[in-house]
DNA sequence: AACACGAAGTAGACAGCGTCTACAAAAGTT
DNA sequence: AACTTTTGTAGACGCTGTCTACTTCGTGTT
């Protein structure tokens, strides 16, 4: 394996066990064996290996939903805002990365890529499930998307307790579901 | 004004205008005109700083909701949610401060206090704008908190858009109220 | 009035970070 | 075989947060 590509999963498995905080590019130079200077000529500097690493996050979030059980339309769609959210909570570093504007670069050609793709198979599952009442398919996707998107977010930041109230995400995933669908 | 006043207030500025990636302790210092070691006398790190600064942020928060029109507990429920999406879109980098766990203690007292009440006043709008059919209020609250986060979130973060297409807020918002609400 | 003492501010140091540059080695190309 | 491009190393620079020693200053006690 080439040292771009030791680079690229020595950082990945750095992110899950560590956490964000933790991806250094003199840290992941240093796990991958390497100097520190190293990545410098394989990446234009860290946002650029952090987008690799990102891009390979959406692409497992897609691999994802292509593996999952037919059905219905509806239960196809239901089962890819579970699909969403069971990815955030199972890889929470993964996931803040993904969405971190200061630590990646958007721009990234792979990275735009596979990252509109997640959104426009999501709004073709959400065209399939059913009349929109007029509305553009793809803006109720995007609506929905956002709602699953905050939920795994939320659920991550630790803030969807109140003071005296708990409730799991699945709990809460159900009545955003039931809200969209129901 | 005290020094460490002064320290929130230049934090909170710089933080607007030159948002969440600019707000260093050694900056708050040499904007505030004291020097870089100043603020660890009023601040156990940077953390306990930014955490007070959030806690304005989500104070300001609140106080908007308190501000709002009066009107039919619905049309109170509804302006409280595009409340929400408008601080976020008007104020970016404080909204993005609030929810950086790496930049802020979110066991901060005042911070934990003052958030958590954001989500308890959002739970009392819910519970007063009509039955959710048997689920708990707070459960709903929850999701649909959590659907205006992320639409706000995805908002700022540029994703809302798929290749072709670039909803506004406003009617990405107008689909998420449709869906809880209509 | 003299003193002591704690709070507040300063300046320097340290390790860690991302990035740049100079240099060495290795691999390909002609 | 000679030359060029790629790949890796080591050191430096300026930045960061934090720690420590030192100074300054206001306040309260004796």
């Amino acid at each position: 394996m080439g040292t771009r590509q030791r680079l690229i999963t020595t950082a990945s498995e750095l992110l899950t066990e560590e956490g964000v905080g933790a991806v250094t590019l003199r840290g992941i130079a240093k796990a991958a064996g390497v100097s520190h200077g190293a990545p410098l000529r394989h990446f234009s500097g860290r946002a650029e290996l952090l987008s690799a690493v990102a891009t390979q996050g959406f692409t497992e979030l897609l691999d994802r939903r292509k593996r999952l059980p037919g059905g219905s339309p509806r239960e196809r769609l239901t089962a890819a805002c579970h699909s969403y959210v069971d990815f955030a909570l199972q890889k929470p570093a993964m996931f803040e990365l993904m969405f971190r504007r200061d630590l990646i670069d958007p721009d990234e050609p792979a990275l735009a890529a596979v990252s509109s793709a997640v959104f426009d198979e999501f709004a073709v599952l959400v065209a399939a499930a059913g009349d929109q009442g007029g509305t553009d398919p793809r803006l109720v996707a995007a609506s929905l998307w956002a709602a699953l998107h905050g939920l795994a977010q939320l659920w991550l930041w630790g803030g969807l307790a109140g003071a005296s109230f708990a409730p799991s995400p699945e709990s809460a995933l159900a009545v955003t579901l039931d809200a969209y669908l129901g």
